[in-house]
DNA sequence: CTGAAAGCGCTAACAA
DNA sequence: TTGTTAGCGCTTTCAG
């Protein structure tokens, strides 16, 4: 940076009056702090003149707020996460936030070493869907009144805002629809960590449907999968779990990756979609309505969700007070051809 | 927050040295400085205790460098844009450098402005998928000295870095497919403004292929739409060009998101591909080989463009010297059965 | 080996 | 109606 950038000061040096008088005035605090409309307009115009361009850092490092915020997800190259993400910027941005956007891998040591970074940077507040275990370390950061809002996973007995979908009756509504059909033998394919919120109650979803149908649950119809076993787009579990149990007849997946691997491993098995598996999954991509067959799913809202995370997650940071509100919005059951 | 945090005042206060100290310890200067490692032990020891985290905007006011990193690309929801953005993300943390994210909207003020309060935050540099017209506002920022590179799209007399692919050449080959299949009467379909140099380029390619071929290029086989007109997944535009162009037995289309509306025109006119119509389309998404029937497609190195573009904005940043590098990799033009 | 002092650019009390 | 002063937390000369 060669060219020296315009400082509150050297505004003031120009028009020989002081920084303070300078600051007040940009910051719209002229009137209520009386100073001369005169001396204002040309506070204004030297500063328009000079370009001047408030430096957000020290204005961060004095007011103790940056304007920023942190959003923490698993990966930002999922489909469902960069929606979430484009939501929460365009409403942030708005406000005159920024988003520091960061991918925890579902690695808990990562997302811990994220969060730490967030604060260290002085975000004003994170919007986070956590992989974590053991909520201790957003523990601490809501008893110093740190605002933070969760969505997509939430944490037993963790009193934080938090905003998601209702997955066990959404999962409930796919699996007793998948048995209306005739369905008896159903596959429940999952991610591993029991501890995630949303894969739990997805997984409880399944379980009351088949049990309200007085349908046995086959322990081998169940797998759950580790988030590394998705790396690479490599299917091979998948593979062997449809191969394995040719009695299955319809599979249910917990989310869209475990989605297009199912459908590519039964493809590459030489098997129909829904003649021979019928496939539904939990989360909605675009893409989903042109597969072969179109595949049916549940579509969580999306705008929703990213709007109620981001504006109850704002009124946090404007009220300092935090709630414990936990808003569940209803998922939607799209069936298409699957 | 009501815990005070722990600074380094708090530290040197605690154990009877100075700031100064403190300071140089923590940032591994110790040595360097001649400080007894006994002393440096202390500091050492009492900063674990307390859990000291430095504070990034103090720091960052202080030495200028903020350990951040600027990205702007249309639209973070765009499968294309949060690969590169996971990418650039991953390797900017292993240096220890966050992410803001931003989109620009295919807006040229919006991007001015996003690009203002990205320097406004005092980032170090700026990685940018640029929809400006006329590059006078980057040009100002290369002047400065000011870290950047561009991806995806350049700007022809701005020395910058640059990474991106041959969109001419990919382009010119999958025409060049589509005419050895027989296609005779090929669309293009576009987005219009017409100073994108991605789409420039992909335009060039189309023309070139059906020259060389002896091919006529019928006027309203080429169409541009608007950025807008693709808005809430309105597809009517797309459907009146496939059904006014009887003739055509293939289209090209310049990025994923017009290949989707296409597929559904084409879908929603009764026709079929790649019987009735063939559908070739830049940009290549995971879920292009499940969708009915499989789309062709001319990939991007994503990886590879995300990788040099962050590595060599923090080359610059490191260095301070900018370079005029355009790196042009090659695309890799997928067949698949549309 | 260690510390004092200055200052990054800004804002908020408090004076005048 | 305006200015002085102080300080956010950190790093960096420079002086002991």
């Amino acid at each position: 940076m060669s060219k020296k950038r315009v400082t509150i000061s050297s505004i003031a040096h120009e028009i020989g009056v002081s920084n303070t008088l300078v600051s007040m005035v940009l910051n719209g605090k002229g009137n209520a702090n009386s100073i001369n409309k005169e001396t204002q307009k040309r506070v204004l115009d030297k500063a328009r003149e000079m370009n001047y361009q408030p430096n957000q850092v020290a204005r961060g490092l004095r007011t103790g707020t940056t304007k920023t915020i942190g959003l923490i997800v698993a990966d930002i190259s999922n489909p469902i996460y960069s929606r979430i993400a484009r939501i929460a910027e365009d409403y942030a941005n708005q406000e005159g936030y920024s988003l520091f956007v960061c991918s925890s891998d579902e690695d808990e040591n990562r997302e811990r070493k994220l969060l730490q970074m967030l604060v260290d940077r002085q975000v004003d507040g994170i919007i986070l869907a956590s992989t974590l275990q053991d909520p201790d370390t957003i523990q601490k950061l809501i008893d110093q009144n740190f605002p933070i809002v969760l969505f997509d996973r939430y944490f037993d007995d963790l009193e934080c805002n938090y905003v998601g979908v209702d997955n066990e009756t959404a999962t409930q509504e796919a699996i007793h629809h998948l048995i209306k059909m005739g369905h008896q033998n159903i596959g429940f394919l999952t991610l591993s960590p029991e501890h995630i919120s949303s894969l739990r109650d997805r997984k409880k979803g399944f379980q009351n449907a088949m049990e309200n149908a007085g349908l046995k649950i086959v322990p081998n119809h169940m797998v759950e999968l580790g988030f590394d076993d998705l790396k690479d787009k490599n299917y091979e579990k998948i593979k062997d779990f449809v191969k394995n149990n040719p009695d299955m007849t319809a599979i249910f997946t917990t989310n869209n990756n475990l989605a297009v691997g199912c459908m590519d491993a039964i493809n590459q098995l030489g098997k129909r979609i829904p003649e021979d598996i019928s496939l539904i999954t939990f989360d909605d991509v675009e893409l989903f309505q042109y597969t072969n067959p179109p595949l049916s799913s549940i579509a969580q809202p999306i705008e929703k969700i990213g709007e109620i995370a981001i504006s109850s997650l704002l009124q946090q940071i404007k009220s300092q007070e935090i709630r414990n509100l936990k808003n569940e919005l209803s998922a939607k059951l799209i069936i298409r051809k699957s």
